[in-house]
DNA sequence: CGTATTATTGACTCCATTCAAAGATAGTGG
DNA sequence: CCACTATCTTTGAATGGAGTCAATAATACG
């Protein structure tokens, strides 16, 4: 009983149905809450984990956003990707043993660990969680595929597809599909899509003339999400 | 005995360190070898697999190349990757059950299986393999990872690392790193880099200005890699 | 051998970047 | 709590890299 409290148990979490336990049966959720390290909490700007930094394990956010990023050789940071909570990752680090990436903390943050060292035991253990970790790990390709074909399309359409990607997953967590708070600045954003943070600027300012959206300097409100749907599902 | 004469037998494959039996005992070896299916073997145009079609399994090309595809919302095809013997392919299935891309020859190609239906038990009986498996997986990954910081640099360091990451994979395989047949047209390497085809042409043409390469059509002889590498390497 | 596909080359256009300067916001210390 | 500073955002003007259009040339194919 008393061991089972210092454990964060994914039972009476929220985020069951995307995070590690989706698809696994109750017994298996019990073991692998047994050996899901208790949540850290970081501030804004902390590293999660960095990049050529020992593999510790596969990562889920459990509240707050998380950037991930990688330098390129001319020292160029590159923002991968945005993570809400319920998302994993560290997956790249599978690979060597490091990882190929760092994540950062947009805000407060808070996470639950998949420890590296438990990885063997629970292929063997629990068959339902490799098959799953496997399933997370096709998605993210998925996602990367979805994000390279944008990376051919004009800027309207990737500022467009930022917004409705974030609006959708913030949705499936229960927070507000209309109306949310980025995280991230123009520069950032800009750095993400492939734009130059002037054309972000401009574009939000154009959604907004075109009644698509309110924008209050981070503050987004999706005003017509069919109409900016539309953007980047009917652009020629 | 003579059912294993009906088998490709992995010991005997010269793409052992690199395909599926890489990191595994030679009995890990044999009883894999037991379960991947025969190489088909197909002609130029063919289908490995194709985009919504029932996921199968996990492939390896053992001869011959071929182009990874997927089709966006506008028909517009995207030619992901280009994968050469030894390479495996298929990962983006195990997310639900069916392909998220097609994949087709681009010249005479034979490939093995890994067949879906015995994927659980082979992560139960040969651990080393879930192992190995996520360890393709995540590489396939990072070199997602550094397309999608090449999507955003200028043309001509998207052909040269296009060129370079051919020329490496081919000498890992035993080709020749310097002279080559490219088996895309320049409207593939193009669309593949993000760029249009009269792009690529032009480009080719300034490399062999700059004494980089000579080209004679598909022919491709690289003269100088290291000032090749540099293009990518280098520029601001 | 003739036809279709693929490649080259030039001229023009345009989307997004860069440069620049001013304005807004947030964070910090007195 | 306000002043000061750093960071972030907006907006305009000019530039440029790569795309498009178009016409010709070369290659592959039936």
């Amino acid at each position: 009983m008393s061991t089972e409290i210092s454990h964060v148990s994914c039972n009476n979490c929220s985020l069951d149905k995307i995070c590690f336990p989706r698809g696994l049966s109750q017994d298996e959720i019990n073991h692998i809450s047994q050996i899901i390290k208790p949540k850290k909490t970081l501030q804004k700007g902390d590293y999660i984990f960095r990049e050529n930094g020992e593999f510790k394990g596969v990562l889920a956010i459990r509240s707050g956003s998380s950037k991930v990023v990688t330098n390129d050789h001319h020292g160029n940071e590159h923002i991968l990707n945005v993570l809400l909570p319920g998302e994993l990752l560290g997956f790249d680090g599978l690979s060597d043993g490091k990882y190929h990436r760092s994540a950062i903390a947009l805000e407060t943050l808070s996470f639950c660990e998949l420890p590296a060292q438990n990885m063997n035991d629970l292929f063997k253990n629990v068959p339902a969680l490799t098959k799953e970790l496997f399933r997370h790990s096709s998605e993210k390709m998925n996602l990367d595929k979805d994000f390279i074909i944008l990376s051919k399309r004009p800027a309207e359409e990737k500022l467009a597809f930022f917004l409705i990607s974030l609006s959708d997953r913030l949705k499936k967590r229960g927070f507000s599909a209309s109306e949310f708070t980025l995280s991230l600045t123009r520069q950032e954003i800009g750095n993400h899509l492939g734009l130059a943070l002037e054309t972000v600027s401009r574009l939000f300012n154009r959604f907004q003339k075109d009644d698509l959206i309110t924008v209050n300097s981070k503050q987004i409100k999706i005003k017509d999400i069919s109409k900016l749907r539309a953007v980047f599902t009917f652009s020629e």
